[in-house]
DNA sequence: TATTATGTAACTGCTTCCGATACAGTTCCT
DNA sequence: AGGAACTGTATCGGAAGCAGTTACATAATA
């Protein structure tokens, strides 16, 4: 795993839907529509949105009239919920294994691990207090 | 930026010098030592070595029985410290630009980029709350 | 049936990474 | 003085991952 795009435009996407009151099929947003906002590829919009319909954030129908559209109130769409969706972490690499033999370099991996398991718990959490509604209501950029 | 494996290489490095009480010139432990503990390269090693020199973590010395030993008392150096030394940040992406000309897709990015940023200063801030003593003092694996 | 749309596979070009080799400069030891 | 040990950096090769694109099977509408 390694740097990616999907969080961003995750988030964009969210907030475009909500800002566009897309909550059922009939208003529904084509993934082309989604794409031109960031500005991106379709097939990008398309290969975000199909994880955040796994994750059951979103639904998504084909065919014509078709697209994607929120199944929750943005307010109730936690972050931290679309950064798991996207299998997003915040890499700050993976720990070397440590030497066999070396009682040191096999002790300190594990420690190492567990700091940055806690920096990652910490991101999330912080995430999980911004909501896609919060999102809308940030035009300044502060949170 | 990407992926990156320099902050554990830099988390280990330290911890295995602070366990060596590499305090002082004459307890200098070579990069091909360091290496042998993670298991890497000792090229890979040096690399983040001179980093960590760089940001006044560690120093270095050239030469016969040179190497790196801790400039400071591992309990104060901090992880968010080590973090900044290696350019490491939480990598959860980049805010898409967003479209000229829509209006969502103006205001979007800077309130997806403040949510990363939010996400960065918290991981960051729980690292600072980790120092090196720390990570010989957690066998378990737990912080 | 023609049109519009999703989901996914496959390909390209790009970037970044680790690991390795090489080498100039530095320091210690005999 | 000369050799051995060590750092810092340049450079290269192979591997991996990503954005973007084309293509296509499937699905839904009109």
């Amino acid at each position: 795993m390694s740097d990616s795009q999907k969080f961003p435009v995750a988030a964009h996407a969210l907030a475009y839907l909500a800002h566009k009151q897309a909550n059922a099929s009939e208003r529904a947003i084509s993934s082309t529509e989604l794409a031109a906002s960031m500005p991106t590829n379709p097939v990008v919009v398309r290969r975000v949105t199909a994880m955040l319909a796994r994750a059951g954030l979103i639904d998504t129908r084909a065919g014509a009239g078709g697209g994607a559209w929120l199944k929750l109130d943005p307010g109730a769409i936690r972050l931290d919920a679309v950064l798991r969706a996207v299998d997003g972490c915040t890499h700050l690499g993976v720990a070397p294994a440590g030497a066999k033999g070396c009682p040191v370099g096999e002790l300190i991996p594990d420690a190492v691990r567990a700091a940055i398991t806690a920096a990652d718990t910490a991101a999330s959490e912080r995430l999980s207090r911004i909501t896609v509604a919060d999102l809308l209501k940030t035009p300044s950029g502060k949170l």
